[in-house]
RNA sequence: GGAGCUAUGGCACAAUCUGGUACUGCAACGGACUCGAAAUCCGUCGAGCCGCUUUUGGCGGUGUGCGGGUUCAAAUCCCGCUAGCUCCUCCA
């Protein structure tokens, strides 16, 4: 949510900011005309209020000193009427407002670029391994004998699609002995990294409430790719972002435990919608799969700073992995509701030949804080709004698909990224297994 | 799922039956006393949100778990909900 305040105050510039997020100004032209009917509006019934107290004392007096109020109390029931018409109708205003208030994204940060969508997204760095070079899928020419993620996984019987599809339905799977081995490997090690930089490990729901959903900007605008719970105020969550960063939803954090650091394990289910016929193969695209989160509540001040080190963070699993990356800023365009700067790490998939986003870091400010009234008191004992991160660390089921793309071999095996065998037993390779 | 009880400032509680300024204590803050501190005494103390404003402040509105209703007036009466506790039932 953005501060109303500001865009009463700095009207043009907002307008103009928020043209950037593709926002139409009228848009905000009738937020602030609605929040303007709505402040004359409470002027009335706040000085109607305030005569009707005055009354009700004097009629308290009366009555306790047994002398006759009736005229008294016949002529606050007209003025009572009144207010009571006059609060629903400030009441309606009141919504009206918070409901234009809630679907406006929020504005990004002066250094984002804009632009329309992921077209205008600046690249920040790249990274390989030293090796890099030297294995096969890094040549320009990729071999013939190079498979697609989902083809290694198949020829292995690690992922089994078809059963997925026929159980719960398409975008959806099975991980098979070393298949769910290596998936398990993959996050542990993503959470024992993560808790060494300082993140506290989590384990939260897996359904919110509504209200937790609004507060990190999912609801009200994003409910059709939402997995409700027919019938309950319940949804399962798009990404442990919403339980995690819901934690102090309403709580004001002591100033002195900032910035504080979450990470957790979660399966994540998004319905997808809009997105028919994209990735229709593969552990890329699915309707639940597991990611590791990373969320962080900070001062003002701190909290650019903390977005650079959560990116690191995320880089750091990619590089111990061994898996090329590049980070871009997202444009204007390409940013989702709730983030004012986000850095995507997208990861290389030599079959496919391009980068597939396999982490998003995003930094809301005050965006999120403010729908779930998250404070601390400041140096001089004010309440401010937090700011909070969230960033991917990583998307799980992506990390297994770049590992078997980048570390398949001519033979059909898959080589185990040094990091992950001690997850393993020790295991070096991945090589197809009978099972049942 | 069934029954009962509970929800009031940072904490602990009173007022609820019988509608009319939300009591008191602790904590906190300011001051007096003191070389200083403790103790004692005096004073202040409803967080947050909203509106107005001449903006280190002032005035007003709201605010007794949440949402409604009745009433001139609701902590108090009525309806619905949520959470917690106890018992029953069920369960990994």
């Amino acid at each position: 949510m953005l501060d109303i305040k500001y865009l009463r105050k700095n009207t043009d510039e907002a307008i103009r900011r928020l043209q950037d997020r593709g926002v139409a100004s009228e848009k905000l032209t009738e937020l602030l005309s609605l929040d303007e009917a709505r402040r004359a509006a409470i002027r009335t019934v706040e000085n109607l209020k305030a005569d009707r107290n005055i009354a009700s004392d004097k009629i308290a007096y009366a009555k306790r000193n047994k002398e006759d109020a009736s005229e008294a109390i016949a002529a606050m029931q007209a003025v009572s009427s009144e207010i009571k018409a006059l609060d629903s109708k400030q009441v309606e205003l009141d919504e009206q407002v918070q409901d234009l208030a809630a679907h406006l994204p929020n504005l990004a940060a002066p250094e984002v670029p804009v632009g329309p969508d992921e077209s205008a997204n600046i690249e920040q760095r790249v990274w390989e391994p030293a090796e890099y070079q030297n294995r096969p899928h890094a040549l320009l020419e990729s071999p013939k004998w190079l498979k697609a993620h989902f083809d290694v996984g198949e020829a292995l019987g690690i992922l089994d699609f078809e059963r997925g599809a026929k159980v719960s339905g398409a975008r959806f799977l099975y991980y098979v002995g070393d298949g769910a081995r290596l998936e398990r490997a993959v996050y542990n090690f993503m959470l024992d990294e993560h808790r060494q930089e300082g993140y506290t490990e989590m384990i939260t729901p897996i359904v919110v409430n509504d209200s937790a959903m609004f507060g990190t900007g999912q609801y009200p605008k994003f409910q059709d790719d939402a997995y409700r719970v027919e019938g309950l105020d319940q949804t399962y969550i798009p990404t442990a972002e919403v339980p995690l960063t819901n934690y102090y939803a309403g709580e004001t954090i002591p100033a002195q435990d900032l910035p504080i650091k979450f990470t957790a394990l979660s399966p994540s289910f998004r319905k997808e919608a809009g997105s028919a016929g994209k990735d229709t193969r593969g552990l890329i695209r699915l309707h639940q799969f597991n990611k590791v989160e990373m969320v962080k509540f900070t001062k003002p001040e701190q909290s650019y700073n903390e977005l650079e080190k959560m990116t690191v963070n995320a880089e750091n699993i990619l590089q111990k992995l061994g898996l090329p990356y590049h980070v871009i800023m997202l444009s204007t365009g390409d940013m989702g509701f709730s983030a004012a700067k986000t850095y995507d790490l997208e990861v290389w998939m030599p079959q496919q030949n391009m980068y597939r986003e396999i982490s998003s870091v995003s930094n809301t400010e005050d965006f999120q804080a403010r729908r779930m009234h998250i404070t601390f008191r400041d140096d001089s004992g004010k309440l401010q709004l937090v700011h909070t991160l969230n960033g991917s660390g990583l998307a799980v089921g992506r990390t297994v698909a770049a590992i078997l793309e980048n570390y398949q071999n001519e033979d059909g095996t898959v080589t185990i990224p040094d990091v992950l065998r001690p997850y393993l037993g020790g295991q070096e390779k991945l090589i197809a297994t009978p099972h049942h």
